[in-house]
DNA sequence: CTGCTTGCAAAGGCTTTGCAGAACA
DNA sequence: TGTTCTGCAAAGCCTTTGCAAGCAG
């Protein structure tokens, strides 16, 4: 009783799938891992997935959730966001969204791509080519006054 | 001989002045930081200022230029980039301005303001307000085939 | 003088690494 | 069976903190 809620619900072979796609071998652990990372688009940090693959039946060591997202985010398979200066969140949803990050709480919402219009002029310097685009949104609680 | 080279040449009188503005009471350490950090527009790491600050004159300890730092960036004096996931940088361009971050090389470029046209369609949610805008272009050494 | 600031070093949080045992193909 | 992966714990990096001595107003 009470298990996980996942939004969507990949299956295991699906998983495998995704993971051969990105050139990323299976295993139980980056399967269990995947599961909770590419189910839902959310933004996670490493510390809430260790806790959430460690509330389920597979027990996986910190070192592996570390080295594993560390590898999804090599492989294309989830974006590191850097916005907050001591942690680093992983973004399932790869394809071109923004966020708003809240200040005060640390929260990181999604601005959907179409909702930002980002005229770019500037091409990018030297032999550079651009890779991505990100915009923080950076808000505080109003004051009630 | 062989003496810095500051762009532009604040006077400590002028420092202690902006210090003041900011609410930031002076010290010799904070007006020695000041002047790295104030004197031109530039990205740096704590680690950076730390040296450039103790390859002069006087010395300031490690915690001191952090605390410094942290303390400026509060009072407004400097914005807080946060980009690379193990360091944040300093930039003394308050005013509105994005970047290009060279992904291979993890250098930092400005992009004036004017040069992007953001539309922000999206309201902050909830009762929060739009504090600031950052847009980082990612950018990567174009293949020279 | 009285309080704020500095500095040293130790602590702290997040992430990486080394190496032996375990799992996978 | 050979290779890759996992896990534990220790190390590493950047930043913060505690507390005594020092400087500012």
């Amino acid at each position: 009783m009470a298990m996980v809620e996942y939004e969507s619900s990949l299956t295991q072979t699906q998983i495998v799938s995704i993971l051969r796609k990105h050139d990323v071998s299976s295993t139980q652990q980056r399967i269990e891992i995947a599961r909770i990372v590419l189910s839902k688009h959310q933004h996670l940090s490493a510390e809430q997935i260790l806790a959430m693959v460690n509330t389920e039946t597979t027990k996986v060591s910190k070192a592996t959730v570390y080295n594993t997202l560390g590898l999804f985010a090599r492989q294309g398979l989830v974006r590191e966001l850097v916005i907050d200066p001591n942690k680093i969140f992983y973004d399932s949803n790869v394809s071109g969204h923004h966020h708003f990050y809240n200040v005060d709480t640390g929260e990181l919402t999604d601005i959907s791509n179409s909702d930002v219009d980002v005229n770019m002029l500037p091409k990018a310097p030297d032999g550079s080519l651009i890779e991505g685009v990100d915009v923080i949104v950076r808000i505080r609680q109003a004051s009630q006054t």
